[in-house]
DNA sequence: TAAGCTCGTTGTAGCATACAACTACATTTC
DNA sequence: GAAATGTAGTTGTATGCTACAACGAGCTTA
């Protein structure tokens, strides 16, 4: 445990290669975890939910993503009724975003699914690595929140 | 500390959790931070190179990707003069890739500039927790290796 | 009130990916 | 050693996610 300026480099290139490979696999992985629910909605939704409704505003801020990608986004999930929009007495331009009583369910079933994939791959874990894996994960993405998105 | 079964299933959602973020901003950062080398095909040219030469089908197992993604990938990478196919004699099926002198030079500028924006990032970090986070990262990784590809 | 900002939609385009069908080569089996 | 089976890679086709640009409608401010 020398601590050297090359163990640093070592350690940034280990964490940029396995989030990277990490990122890479995400999609596939989550596809054959849930082929109904595509990745992102589930994401959105479960966004939406956690925050007990929002704006598509928050949600592209929040994921980096356009408007217009969130827009079709929401446009999809509404399709598949998992999603109801009211309207914002306060600011007629926006729309609040909710889960209806299918997409609590709907995030539900798919949160018990993938908690179980996580808890089987993570099962020989002890509970102090994964709280501190948590927390270091935590601390990486709040890191660079601030970064302008284009 | 208490070590409850629910510490677990709560370090178990963040860890998901923060793990899809990033997933959901990898592409968004990475296309920001280099718009001229493709994200996939980076990725791809690292591993080829890292590896000293390998075949398309190590890169799709490797990645859980598709062989046809791959060969799309490597196709493009191949037109931009970053990657050689080779024949390899003890079978004529597989081509042995390898980084071509241009290859080579725009994955260490990449690497580097890729570098910097983590050093930046994580620059705050002390090499102790740099190092565990890289040691759990790879772990993670490493546990659902032989998840079946589809 | 006019200018400028914000929220959201739609048109368009590009990249990454998967699946299926196919060719060519290799390995196994009888 | 010929046939069946398997593996490496390509190409056709379709889909998902994304961005950028142009726009409409509503808010804010000067």
């Amino acid at each position: 445990m020398a601590d050297t300026p090359r163990d640093r480099e070592e350690s940034l290139d280990v964490i940029q290669r396995e989030l990277t490979a990490f990122a890479r696999r995400a999609r596939s992985t989550a596809a054959r975890l849930h082929p109904d629910l595509p990745l992102v909605s589930y994401t959105l939704l479960a966004h939406i939910d956690r925050r007990h409704g929002c704006r598509a505003a928050d949600l592209a801020a929040h994921y980096m993503l356009d408007k217009s990608t969130v827009s079709r986004q929401v446009a999809t999930l509404e399709k598949l009724g998992l999603v109801e929009r009211h309207p914002d007495p306060s600011d007629q331009r926006t729309q609040v975003l909710h889960p209806t009583a299918a997409g609590t369910e709907a995030l539900a079933s798919t949160q018990a699914s993938r908690r179980a994939a996580y808890r089987e791959r993570l099962g020989t874990w002890t509970s102090e690595d994964l709280e501190q894996f948590a927390q270091y994960l935590l601390r990486y993405n709040s890191t660079g929140e601030g970064s302008s998105p284009r």
